[in-house]
RNA sequence: GGAGAGGUGCCGGAGCUGGUCGAACGGGCCUGACUCGAAAUCAGGUGUACUGCUCUGCAGUACCGAGGGUUCGAAUCCCUCCCUCUCCGCCA
């Protein structure tokens, strides 16, 4: 969430913002509405002072008149309050529900566009493959080799479930490992996060859980929600404390699966494990001040690149458009892998993002840390994917698919699964 | 899941027969005095958020786990929830 002082003092480029972003949100609105609080705050703290010096008045003996004059007084003080304080309530929660719409400003150097045809590519690492035979997309690899059973999951639990299988499972432990070793050696605490989160939580984070759109499954009754990336649970670690950055920046990597419920997403682009209601996924989270917060971003981004080198899979770094950010991120990154299997001739498809969401999430959350000046500050906080597991495996099939049907392991990977390739 | 105890400021810990409580007392921390310096001692200070204004400050409001309620007035009484601890049960 935005301030709503800046929303107020900076209306022209919110409003700039909010066009860039190719989403609908109404600034002024904000405004009015945060003019409207603080008019009636005022209405509302007055009456709370005349009711606290009305109940002083009372504190010694009084002649019985004067009481109960007095005990008039304040009931009717009572009542006021009461009046205001619900047109009060009200107040705020339409301030939230408009504010909440509005989306974090961008970092001047995202590059302006609607949709991510706009991204704007930053680099290419390794060769996109070429095969001497007609390469099969993940899900036929899988099915061969039974490694991925999604009949059975969609008789169990529903479409777009899956059982891993056989050697797929020791893939996702092993890219699991390799990735924790990777960030263990970076310095991150190391942790394998509740996959369940209180709503509240998960909406500071900048995720709803609640409406039509959302992707997120709600548990009822119990106002937790099964979360839809460590994010959530990385972020709300530090909710509400104070901080001490004065040491670096916080870094923390979460092992955790991810749910989500990708209403209505289908067809080619989202086949096989592509986009699925559960995977497995480690992220990093940090915290950090707010002066730090651009650098490392290039950090995280950084050891995503890492990453994903060492697996050896082609991949292509993209500098997220505006249109493309998504709420709370001021600027955004994305790791596309090449897929070989995906649509008709190949593609790239997002394997990592990582964002920078300064302030915007910190702020409901209450993330603060004191500056230098002894001011607190709400911290910076940014998130990035070491291995989302299943695009991971989906790379992994099929960039290395071999022409009979086989898949090497890539070299970084052998020792974590015990096996050179795998083969029926 | 059952029974009991409890959640107060940076920490410990009073208050909990409603008004004198933003909160005793102790510790910590900061400033000043003493000192060559330090320790000890003494004096003063020491939260956060929001709002307003005559805006390097002043005033007001709120905050004693969270949310409701009772009351002229609640840290103090009542209800619900959350969390912690002890015991029992159950269990991977």
């Amino acid at each position: 969430m935005l301030d709503f002082k800046y929303i107020k003092d900076n209306l022209d480029a919110v409003r700039e913002n909010i066009k860039n972003r190719n989403v609908t949100a109404n600034p002024e609105k904000v405004v009015e509405l945060y003019d409207k609080r603080n008019e009636v705050l005022q209405e509302l703290e007055d009456l709370r002072r005349q009711r606290n010096e009305n109940a002083a008045r009372m504190k010694g003996k009084l002649e019985p008149e004067v009481r109960q004059t007095l005990i008039e007084e304040g009931k009717a003080l009572k009542e006021k309050i009461a009046g205001v304080e619900q047109s009060m309530a009200a107040l705020l929660e339409e301030l939230k529900d408009a504010a909440q719409l509005i989306p974090n400003m961008a970092h001047p150097d995202a590059p302006i566009g609607k949709e991510d045809k706009d991204n704007l590519e930053l680099l290419r690492s390794g060769e996109i493959p070429s095969f001497s035979f007609r390469p099969k997309d993940h899900v036929e690899l899988a099915e061969a080799m039974d490694l991925v059973d999604f009949e059975t999951a969609g008789r169990v639990s529903g479409s777009k479930f899956y059982y891993l299988k056989n050697e797929a499972v020791l893939l996702e432990l092993a890219l699991t490992r390799y990735a924790l070793d990777i960030l263990r050696e970076k310095g991150f605490i190391l942790t394998i996060t509740p996959d369940i989160a209180r709503e509240e939580i998960a909406e500071g984070i900048g995720f709803n859980p609640r409406g039509e759109e959302s992707n997120i499954y709600t548990l009822e009754g119990t106002g937790t929600c099964l979360v839809g990336t460590a994010e959530i649970t990385l972020g709300g670690y530090h909710a509400g404390q104070m901080l001490d950055l004065s040491q670096g920046p916080i870094l923390m990597a979460g092992v955790s699966h991810c749910f989500r419920r990708e209403a209505g997403a289908a067809g080619q682009y989202s086949k096989g494990l592509y986009r699925v209601h559960q995977f497995t996924k480690i992220e990093m989270f940090a915290y950090c001040r707010e002066e730090e917060s651009d650098d490392l971003l290039l950090k995280l981004r950084s050891i995503e690149e890492e990453i994903f080198r060492g697996l050896e899979i082609p991949f292509r770094v993209v500098d997220t458009c505006t249109g493309d950010l998504g709420g709370p991120a001021y600027r955004k990154f994305d790791l596309e892998a090449w897929m070989p299997g995906r649509g008709e001739k190949g593609d790239w498809g997002e394997v990592t993002s990582t964002s920078n969401c300064t302030d915007y999430q910190a702020r409901r959350l209450g993330i603060r840390y004191k500056g230098e000046d002894g001011k607190n500050r709400y911290a910076h906080t940014l998130n990035g994917t070491a291995i989302a597991v299943s695009r991971a495996i989906i790379a992994i099939l099929e960039n290395f698919q071999q022409e009979d049907g086989s898949v090497r392991i890539p070299g970084k990977l052998v020792p974590y699964m015990g096996i050179k390739e795998i083969r029926r």
